[in-house]
DNA sequence: GGTGCGAGTCGAAAAGATTCGATGACAGAC
DNA sequence: GTCTGTCATCGAATCTTTTCGACTCGCACC
């Protein structure tokens, strides 16, 4: 409850003098500075967050907007809010988190009313509305992920075209030529989610360059059950497919190594599996998987990083889109597709596979990207149909 | 950026007018409260915060204190931080995410800059320095969570006393004898993480009770190699051991029924599994697994409306706390113990068993709490020792 | 006609920090 | 001795809103 004046009393100075020790704006002799500093930590001085705002340039506050669908998948959202508030206080920002119900007005209301000096925006989708916010806004925004039209905002996003891409890449790479690809929910892709879509895109748009096939299905409802019915009639229908990539949530991924499993097929050797574009957990699956991740810390850090360096000036309010390169992570659960291989052959027992089959600590390869291949289009991917699995 | 300058000039008014015209504290002429608010809407006028702040004795914000520890399970928390947004939101209060490294000095400087009107705390530890801030603070407090001691804030949490009590309960009645507990990670309790001790030792109070044995041990490291050896340890020196409580994440779950159904134990015929205090994901699970989850939800509303009690003056400011029944959701992995049971015998495959074993939707029994059993002492649990396993 | 009252409105103070411009002290140059 | 420049410090304006006290009506009452 100290305020200033409290501080300038006790150090007998003057309130400016208290401010330019505590700015640091203007020399202050050495002997009041050190006066000031003690009054300051004896009162336990902490400048009033209002006045601040009111007559200052910085809140120091950000803002993250995060919204919420109903497929949304908390597991992987609580992390993207943990790693920015924690490098946002590197920067001694706080974080004021917008995730209610109306999150458009919220935005408007709270960008209007200048409590933020900026806004980060979290699962941007294509068309996203509050792209119009930010055009009409004072302060800057920065969004974690790529909005497609970056003329009101700067953005940083994982490359999820090229992860889409790798992953076919590697499978091919492999031997493997009909390739099963499991999405997230069906609506997430409908709403415009962006770096579900480009991810997927990214997939098919390396099946067409390699002339493998990628056959597409979304993450079915009723759980294990839905998923098993849905993996054996795939499979059934399309028995030369070798490999799967995963692009939903941790849980439903293990039911999936679960269902091949329980359908006959050996991971890796009769069914190779790759997960995408999720968490990072694959590894403590008792089915380890190899896995290219979300990364959260590396693109949050980044949008707090550019969000600094354009409050302070140093760089654009906008138009800049920086992508970084996904990482793969081996963990055992892709091979070579078997020539021989039937579908429907005799189950193997689950438990017939000795502990020690299962991979300790995952190694990391670098972080890689797609080397020399062809760059993937402006305008998004051209003339690949979405084919999708009946 | 309109101010209320701007309003009052273009309303033809004072700026005082405008001002009780929108706050609605003194009575205004029909006509002039017209003419203030379509100016107001005309030029969008949205209050300025620094000012309000300042001047007024609401800040409209509270704050969320979320602290981080490397074993926090990030999947559980994001639910919590969702969840009180959302409420607050139905306020008019937005929400200031506290999870940078230093919580305890980010807090006290929240505190004391006069930013938010409250402080609602996540994850409690017993002797949460957290509460020595309340207890210096001008600013009401309410943990989510019980911190053991609340002469200076409220508290709301979910009875994790009794739901330790009803998971041994329920499988003392369905006749088990000998259980094992399986925590979360160890140095969770040893930091005295609140509702992982609480329901572990509510756990082991009613085995006290009804006479039965719990054997505790805690998440191994290593992930599926580690769970199964760590289980095939125990159940090798435990043969009699029927029945399985986890208290570890979903995935950790998820390789604990892989691990039991290796080691050849069908589910629930051989061996029963309940899972208790965590996310309420167990019915997606392969094997659904019988659940007492976590209610985010309900703590998280109780814990935003009791803020607003106090800060409206219709609550005190201290010493309540509000406890929750848990729910219980059967997904039919308890059954009663076959008293011919073997441990080691011959393992079941995972195939072998038809995919329509497997549930659909969880059948959700109704709020529950035990019913007329002696209440657990105010101490905490007595005379019950922790017994771990080797 | 004077007084009292309530409704409607306004002016000005107040909140606490930041920052510009001004002042005073003092050293060094001429 | 006077001038110039630098350093350290101070006073006062400023940011925007809320709110208290005061003012002006018009009307009723004695």
């Amino acid at each position: 409850m100290a305020g200033i004046k409290d501080v300038a009393k006790r150090a007998g100075v003057s309130i400016s003098t208290v401010s330019y020790v505590l700015s640091g704006k203007r020399s202050v002799s050495k002997e009041t500075k050190q006066r000031v500093l003690k009054a300051a930590r004896e009162l336990q001085y902490s400048p009033n967050a209002g006045a601040r705002m009111l007559r200052g340039d910085r809140t120091h506050i950000l803002a993250l907007s995060a919204p919420m669908y109903e497929t949304t998948d908390y597991n992987n959202y609580s992390v993207f809010f943990l790693k920015t508030v924690q490098r946002a206080r590197k920067y001694h920002y706080d974080v004021l988190l917008l995730a209610g119900d109306d999150e458009e007005q919220d935005l408007a209301r709270i960008v209007e009313s200048g409590l933020v000096d900026g806004v980060l925006m979290l699962d941007v989708n294509i068309d996203d509305s509050r792209i119009d916010i930010a055009r009409n806004s004072s302060v800057p925004f920065v969004a974690i992920g790529d909005p497609g039209d970056t003329s009101a905002l700067n953005a940083v996003d994982t490359d999820f075209t090229r992860m889409g891409r790798e992953a076919v890449g590697r499978l091919a790479d492999a031997g493997h030529t009909k390739i099963l690809f499991v999405g997230a929910h069906r609506e997430d892709y409908e709403r415009g989610s962006n770096f579900l879509i480009r991810l997927r895109d990214g997939a098919l748009f390396e099946a067409h360059r390699r002339k493998v096939e990628v056959v597409v299905t979304y993450q079915p409802k009723g759980d294990m059950a839905g998923i098993q019915r849905e993996m054996k009639s795939i499979l059934a229908q399309h028995p030369d497919i070798t490999a799967v990539i995963s692009q939903s949530n941790i849980i439903q991924l293990g039911n999936l190594t679960t269902a091949i499993t329980r359908l006959g097929y050996r991971i890796p050797q009769d069914m190779s599996v790759l997960s995408a574009g999720m968490g990072g957990e694959a590894a403590t699956l008792s089915t380890p998987v190899d896995e290219m991740p979300l990364l959260p810390e590396v693109v949050c850090q980044r949008a707090v990083d550019i969000m600094m360096d354009v409050l302070d000036g140093k760089q654009r309010r906008c138009g800049t889109l920086e992508l970084t390169a996904a990482r793969y992570f081996e963990r055992g659960s892709i091979a070579a597709p078997r020539s021989e291989h039937r579908a429907g052959s005799v189950p193997i027992s689950d438990s017939a596979r000795s502990a020690d089959s299962v991979s300790d600590a995952p190694s990391v390869s670098d972080a890689h990207s797609v080397s020399d291949a062809n760059p993937v289009p402006d305008a998004g991917v051209p003339d690949v149909r979405i084919r999708e699995a009946a």
